[in-house]
DNA sequence: GGCTTTTGTTCACGGTCAGAGCATAAACTG
DNA sequence: CAGTTTATGCTCTGACCGTGAACAAAAGCC
């Protein structure tokens, strides 16, 4: 991102760049590819593999295919290196992993939960310090994503569920007691839309492109711009809501304190709404996953309305590519034609001409989590991170034992990866 | 932005960063200040300066102002360095200037036209090109605003007068034949209302803020999201397009081809519908200003139709700071109560706590052409900008004579500057 | 007039990367 | 199976850059 303007700052950016590379790649390039890539001499990038692997932070394994000259190696993560824990948060049910540089989750736990801030946080926090005490400075940090806007690091509205201005890193952390205010090395909390767009960014179907829209279906609709491979976030952190503006023309008065909110007609609680059954506080997933597979009206109204925001939107913004996460995957896949239907006549006369594409996620419901864990690394990949890293190691890292390879079964909804 | 790999790319970031820096400060801050604030050791910053001197683009000029020490100096534009020309072109004439580094405007033509696109860009074609080729070298760029989505670098639809996929580089140099396509050395098309966010961001009311909403009222109305100083233009440069999203439920066809457009009830055509009066093609400005200044009526459905819209957006992106130029200056002025009343029931819960501060913009009407020249210099301030400079000036300039000062009246409209 | 303060200039120094030359390790060739 | 080809890793030299200290310069202050 940002340039280096002294000789050693160049070398610290050249590490973070090397690194980034290798954890974007998903630790699939050999070195020498990766030396291609970042326009890097070979002897520079002997330095710079060699620094890095004796930090702890990568380790070379001999690359698979065999080719014509002397073999390469290809930079993966340390057997010791550092480990994100990402958090996925949903209106039911918390899911807890542990993540390699270059993407490797590891589950750690997944449990339902009964709504309330504190029967969520608390025992997420429990589990969350115990991995932390048992990984030691490799956990270089905590990242979670929650269904509703955050504000100013931390603060946690989800009307529907009756939060109001929740302060998670104080619920997650009783004892630190940050009261809102990003602590250092405090978990990073975001919005699940923000983060799914950030993760499709990075792993998904938005990756290499300038401008992108993402849409993420749930309980209700999140929306957000991906310019560059960030999610703009906006001043305060909750700059996701694009599901909180009135697209649809209704009048229907939204949790949010706002009326007619294009949220309101898309997503599971406006399935169940839509086939008359109980819909609100984070109940009903099943059915309105029994639903989406078998009411054919009540998801032609969903794509419908899904189709017409996506229109202004697209006047607005002029993306490249329109990604759908959660519901939204199968959604499209139901009712892509009423999606469009509905879409084309809300489009500018010069928007028909070259439409955006309009994709599913390849991400599913992993999203969410997938970005939480981006967002602890995009922090730990920079000048700053690696230099705490290598504080944190005065030498040699201690051996730490693997974490438990025990995958427990994932949230629910189909998980590609 | 990006960052230097070698240490000659080192050099050549840091000789940007400081033509920046007095671009960016109006070239009023002093040598001691600058190396202090870019974080430079004296010596670096000396050698950096000097540099700039022998290369044309740098003068330094005594510091006024009698400090303690031994006196610094303020590096301003050189006498023979680069000028960007910026155009800015609106339904009914347009306006060319010549502007230097740091922001001094000498504006060299104004001109009504006919609303034809030969009308409108064939003199202004021939008079870019005399000023070509009057100041040689010197000119290092063409900016120009015009009041329409521009996609694919040159490109123009303004629908309201006939123009479709108009095609402005081939228009304004018909010789060198530019099929769309971005021609290296062609003219630097933008929207208007992207132009002016652009301006706003460098040098008015969005300075230092991370994220903005900039919105433009002029016969319609534009609106952009700026993120860290730079407006948010789309996938084929045509994202400034706020208004084409139905957000007052309205159900109005609007000429852009899409329905219930928020565009259709802010702006000069909003305000001679509402009084009855024969709006479109670009006439009427005139008395447009008469109904804004004297229809209470009028004003008032205005600004709460762009109330309405604010509430929207403000959910959706959460901005910092909104910020209104062209005729929403004096819109806010004269109805900021309507206006606020029509976007607090809009606002999410959560957004009433902290609204976005709303400001007329600094700039006036002379946002899109200040931003235009912006988006000349932002071309030019990079290292290959100042390497083609660099190339172009083999030893020392020839002397070419100082732009004439001849002020030409500027276009209608208040300006403050 | 001498002292203090601030800034510009010069230069030795350490750090960084590019590039060339050499070593290495495989596949290919006959 | 031995020589050739090819691609890569390693090492060293050279050029470049910014830092920081020492010195010079130019003003205000006492």
């Amino acid at each position: 991102m940002n340039g280096a303007t002294t000789s050693v700052e160049l070398r610290a950016h050249n590490r973070v760049r090397l690194l980034r590379a290798v954890h974007d790649c998903g630790a699939t390039r050999t070195r020498s590819q990766l030396t291609r890539d970042l326009h890097l001499a070979r002897g520079t990038a002997s330095v710079l593999v060699a620094g890095l692997a004796e930090d702890g932070l990568l380790h070379e394994e001999p690359a698979p295919g065999a080719a014509r000259g002397r073999p390469t190696h290809v930079p993966g993560p340390h057997p010791r290196g550092p480990l994100a824990l990402a958090v996925d948060v949903r209106e039911d049910a918390w899911e807890l992993a542990a993540c390699e540089l270059g993407g490797r989750v590891t589950v750690l736990d997944v449990r339902p939960h009964d709504g309330t801030p504190e029967g969520a946080l608390g025992p997420l926090g429990e589990a969350v310090r115990a991995h932390q005490a048992r990984l030691g400075p490799r956990a270089v940090g905590v990242g979670v994503a929650l269904p509703g806007p955050v504000r100013h690091g931390g603060l946690v509205d989800i009307p529907h569920l009756g939060w109001r201005s929740v302060d998670v890193p104080a619920l997650l952390a009783p004892d630190r007691g940050g009261a809102g205010a990003p602590v250092p090395g405090g978990p990073l909390v975001g919005n699940d839309t923000a983060l799914a767009a950030l993760a499709e960014a990075r792993r998904g179907r938005l990756r290499g492109v300038r401008v992108g829209l993402h849409l993420h279906v749930d309980f209700d609709l999140g929306g957000v711009l991906v310019v560059d491979g960030r999610p703009l976030d906006g001043a305060g952190g909750s700059g996701a809501e694009f599901g909180h503006m009135p697209l649809t023309g209704g009048d229907r008065p939204c949790p949010c304190g706002a009326t007619g909110c294009w949220s309101m007609d898309v997503g599971a609680n406006a399935l169940l709404r839509r086939v008359g059954l109980a819909y609100g506080g984070g109940r009903g997933r099943e059915q309105a996953e029994h639903v989406l597979a078998t009411s054919e009206e009540a998801v032609a109204a969903n794509a419908t309305a899904l189709g017409r925001g996506i229109a202004a939107l697209v006047n607005a913004l002029d993306p490249e590519v329109v990604t759908l996460s959660g519901h939204g995957v199968e959604l499209y896949e139901r009712a892509s034609g009423q999606l469009l239907a509905a879409c084309e006549p809300g489009l500018m006369a010069i928007r028909r001409d070259r439409p955006p594409r309009i994709a599913g996620s390849a991400l599913g419901w992993r999203g969410s989590l997938l970005g939480a864990m981006e967002s602890v690394f995009d922090e730990f990949l920079t000048p700053e991170g690696l230099d705490r890293w290598r504080e944190s190691h005065p030498d040699q890292a201690p051996d730490t034992p693997e974490p438990q390879n025990v995958t427990h079964s994932t949230l629910k909804g189909r998980n590609p990866i």
